[in-house]
DNA sequence: TCAAAAGTGTTGAGTCTACACCCATGT
DNA sequence: ACATGGGTGTAGACTCAACACTTTTGA
């Protein structure tokens, strides 16, 4: 009987095929309109940053930023490090939204990818940040699924990228089969429905919602936030009470639009 | 400007240092313990599936099972194969658990892991199945998580696994972080605390309780189910009220307990 | 006969929705 | 002045936990 230290000299792991493993990221933020009058507030949607392939495969189609998970780096690691080389800061915060594995789902090769939705904090106007570069915000003009069927909208002011995939239960869980050729590279249309999907159920639940907004916001703010990720509007009146216990105020106050000034509030630490 | 499949011919994926990566199965179904009269019904437990390790690293401890992702299979597949090999059965439901991708999680080398809750469905005897090899059915005694640390014992008759972890909130989401030394192999003790948390969350939105038990049961059943897996009592009047609208009656009737026959119910396919 | 589960009804507490209403501001 | 968001109050609908109660069975 050899020892675990013996064991391990003579095992080489390199000996089995193995695939390559990847993590990509749909890296979201708001995009604020401004309102139309000097006294409503500015209006916001979510975005989606997506980048133009500038390499084979998929040379020239949009993609979600990714890359090959490094030897030294974890899988959540190797999502934060993309997500800060394309947007240039880190994420508020990193949602899991599952593996990826098809077979050919990469012409290179096998390779596996771990998908993640990024949120970027604190809004920000369109085309900010690295607009040299091949990536641009994408608002999501609207998605969801009805009668078993995910559409979204992804539009960039020149071009609208239109989703459309087949919602199904599998004991494996929740799939998105694409309907036709969508217009995004590898499987990225089916990581993107899983991560919308993922995000407004989140939103549900008052739990995403904090992440897209700086430390301190105003409950109107707040609501915003949740409308555009739900796409379901509420009273003012009412988000305040069920929010009431998810926040604590400060004493700033948030002045300078045409109406009252609103307090603002910080996100309540747990219990 | 080459074609892509000029790209492709001369690309080797092989080229790059890379991973390796396997599926951990953490297998559950209920243990039936038989009533003390010939009246009670048999109450039931959640017990998991755990393997003794008969080859290094980790010789002779205790683990899930698991294995590394053919380049013919995806993840899921690979998970469900596992899964059979293990028990003989498919499961009725496959959670992902998430990725472990630490970098010095396994002593062999770089290996990336997808967890899965897999649930087998139809209860059983302690003991049954394939008893000749090393793997053991585990009840699962208590868990949950109290003042940030989460706890769980596995026993198994002649022994009881303690775990003990931290749980905490990072930007990428749940973690449990080991406090000394704990009685599985890997970081198996991490994915089994998360498959037993996503498991009770999901029990609380009477998600996952049917995949534990055959197509047609008993509403009593059904909420046996439901307390092993939350550890919380509920009324029998009201879990049959707020599950009304998730079954559907049948015309059979469950006979043959010191009581009044009780209707049996399917689930209730979704419109 | 009787313990146990099957099932129904009811009551009171709490929650949520919708609406009405006043407040404070900056142009 | 006034549009706009900030913020409070409240009636009616709805939900839910708890408890009481009747029914049906097999040994």
């Amino acid at each position: 009987m050899i020892t675990e230290k013996e064991f391990l000299e003579h095992y080489s792991i390199a000996d089995y095929d193995r695939p390559s493993v990847a993590a990509d990221t749909a890296i979201f933020r708001l995009s604020i309109k401004e309102g139309e009058s000097f006294r409503r507030e500015p209006s916001c949607a979510l975005s989606l940053l997506l980048i133009k392939r500038g390499e084979h495969p998929f040379l020239g189609e949009w993609a979600l930023p990714g890359g090959f998970v490094r030897m030294d780096e974890t899988v959540e690691e190797c999502a934060l490090r993309e997500s800060r080389e394309e947007t240039g800061v880190l994420p508020a915060a990193l949602i899991n939204a599952g593996v990826f594995s098809g077979i050919d789902r990469d012409p290179r090769g096998r390779v596996i990818s771990n998908a993640f939705a990024c949120i970027i904090s604190g809004g920000a106007e369109p085309e900010a940040g690295s607009d040299a570069s091949d990536a641009k915000w994408f608002e999501v003009r609207s998605f969801g699924t009805r009668d078993g069927v995910f559409t979204a909208e992804l539009e960039n002011g020149e071009l609208t990228l239109a989703l459309r995939l087949e919602r199904r239960e599998l004991i494996t869980g929740r799939h998105f089969i694409p309907m036709g050729k969508q217009p995004l590279a590898f499987d990225h249309a089916e990581i993107i429905a899983s991560a919308l999907e993922l995000l407004r159920e989140r939103a549900e639940d008052f739990e995403a919602i904090f992440d897209f907004l700086p430390d301190e916001f105003t409950l109107y703010a707040l609501q915003s936030v949740q409308e555009a990720l739900t796409g379901k509007p509420v009273s003012p009146a009412n988000f305040r009470r069920k929010t009431a216990e998810l926040v604590e105020e400060t004493d700033a106050l948030s002045h300078g639009a045409g109406h009252r000034p609103a307090k603002l509030y910080r996100k309540r630490r747990e219990v």
